[in-house]
DNA sequence: TTGTATGCGTTATCAC
DNA sequence: GTGATAACGCATACAA
């Protein structure tokens, strides 16, 4: 069988707590001892088993991922930061999908009364959902938000949308544009409220009166911002160039675009925002914001290990944007 | 604290041991017994601690993914069907990138050392990377396959990926296209050449006679596809229709006639593989052939369980595909 | 600063 | 068919 942390000490000569104390970087040990504790655990490639780790301390070495509908796109970049964080950190990650309904409650139960992660990582819509908040706060689990609505008191990561959007339509403003459509996200999202509310900043900013028939409500995914670009495009004054909330809308903007004859950038500018692979790879390729989501779930989950080590650490972390002027842009055509 | 298995023994009126065995469904139990167990366990709401279950019982109670370089869509998928069967089935989930070099000895051998999964699901190419299987048979780990290159004497899930391949072919075919161009995918997976093979038999069938001009290299990605269609496309006689061994590759031959000025389908067929959801939101939408990837994730996952458990059981299962007929397609110009 | 003894909650061994 | 008891490998009061 693989060596024990007995082994370790016997080979080190000294006791068994003090291995677990330098494994665990724990303090009152000499730099000798350390040294050879050390020297022990490479030589015979000791490492501590996780299921003995666990039962004995009272945690799990692991964190989870808890999860309710979101993008896969979102959900594969955020679960790959942290998963980069977690094996660097030697914790391990749990993946919950919560449903969207009552039973959550229930279901997040269970994974605790199952695995007992010893935090947990919170995306939107979870990141501001009273219930769940509720069910992590009561039982003190400590938790990081990623994007939240309420970062009063939080730990986590987000993104100034607002001022990212702000930029992106500045840009569109200076191209001439003053009829510019916005499909909005769910409000249940944090930033569906940003990105709209930069939308209107930035009108207001280029002095352009708000025009509510040109904004239109989406659900973030790729069918609704078809059906958001079918209803501003039928308008009598439809805009010259929508703005939706994230990329998968804009590629459903670009398709209604195209089934109705139109060009884009040529009769059309369109925009996202997220820079997902789907931006890319569709023709014309999107003009978006680019969102560093793997580091943010990086980022997260760091802050998050931090917490659960201890209780008066882990902030609330800003990232930055960028504006990727891509290929669905343009001055708007001249009438 | 939690209920321990002692405290349903107490409530039941029998030994642990008894408790133990009817949790785990062995033999040797009176009905009795096992009906007056399960009334406490309920009453209790009793769940057993995974972490000492583990240490007792030199089991983890998980399975990995073990991958490397897929598309996000296809891991995500995969991912999705495995969940599913582990939460069913009590099992939980490692996710375990492995890098493409030489170090991914070293990578899973990490893995086995810190978690020790009791078994493996692989996804290509690893399926048929010898390192790996070397190292998973060595060491006697069960593991199941999805679409390996080699299925004799594996257990997993597969697909008549060269069939599937020869109705799409057909459809092609019966439109009226003669000169069809292939994007391949990179030797290392299966995929690659049942999919090629399924472009050659069908031509073969059609009484077409073979043109290696038409067939072009590629590494499932969007510029890949880009640039094989780019190289086709340049042909004093291209091709009038291109099957792109997959849907990410056949996105960038649509935008690589996009920026060609050419019309798909009216100037050029355009097909795919795989339903991944970048096929619906291009425009026009692929054509293409539905592999069941989530479910082929969740069945892998079940056979393996179910080796695990007995080393007799576990088989190599066959899914169906469809032929989606999108808007990628049409009857070749005439010239 | 270092070591000893006990407990974590389950499975496994071996009697009964 | 059932039960007492010893592992499993580590952490942690507590003692030295």
């Amino acid at each position: 069988m693989r060596n024990r942390i007995e082994d370790v000490a016997a080979a080190a000569g000294v006791s068994m707590k003090t291995v677990s104390r330098v494994l665990n970087n724990e303090p009152n040990v000499r730099a000798e001892m350390r040294e050879r504790v050390m020297r022990a655990v490479e030589k015979l490639q000791y490492k501590p088993n996780p299921s003995a780790r666990s039962l004995a301390g009272h945690r799990s070495y692991s964190v989870a991922l808890v999860y309710n509908n979101p993008s896969r796109n979102y959900l594969m970049e955020i679960q790959g930061g942290m998963l980069e964080a977690c094996h660097d950190s030697g914790y391990n990650l749990f993946l919950s999908p919560l449903s969207t309904g009552k039973e959550k409650v229930a279901e997040i139960q269970t994974l605790f009364r199952n695995f007992g992660p010893d935090g947990v990582v919170l995306i939107p819509p979870l990141t501001d959902d009273k219930v769940v908040l509720d069910f992590l706060e009561q039982r003190g689990v400590p938790f990081a938000c990623i994007a939240p609505k309420h970062a009063a008191d939080r730990i986590g990561v987000g993104m100034d949308e607002t001022t990212a959007v702000l930029d992106l339509m500045a840009q569109l403003i200076k191209l001439g544009h003053r009829r510019i459509g916005h499909i909005k996200g769910p409000s249940a999202h944090g930033a569906s409220q940003w990105r709209y509310s930069g939308y209107k900043q930035a009108l207001q900013r280029a002095g352009i009166e708000y025009d509510p028939a040109l904004v239109v409500p989406g659900a973030f995914s790729f069918d609704s911002g078809e059906q958001g670009a079918n209803a501003l495009l039928a308008l009598k004054h439809p805009p010259t160039a929508i703005f939706a909330a994230n990329d998968d809308m804009a590629a459903g903007v670009i398709r209604a675009a195209a089934l109705r004859g139109l060009s884009v950038p040529r009769d059309l500018s369109v925009c996202g925002f997220d820079d997902t692979p789907i931006s890319r790879h569709i023709h014309p390729a999107l003009t978006t914001i680019r969102q560093p989501t793997s580091e943010m779930g990086r980022m997260a989950t760091l802050e998050l290990l931090a917490r659960i080590k201890s209780p008066e650490a882990g902030r609330m972390l800003r990232v930055d944007h960028a504006v990727l002027i891509r290929e669905s842009t343009a001055a708007p055509r001249r009438r």
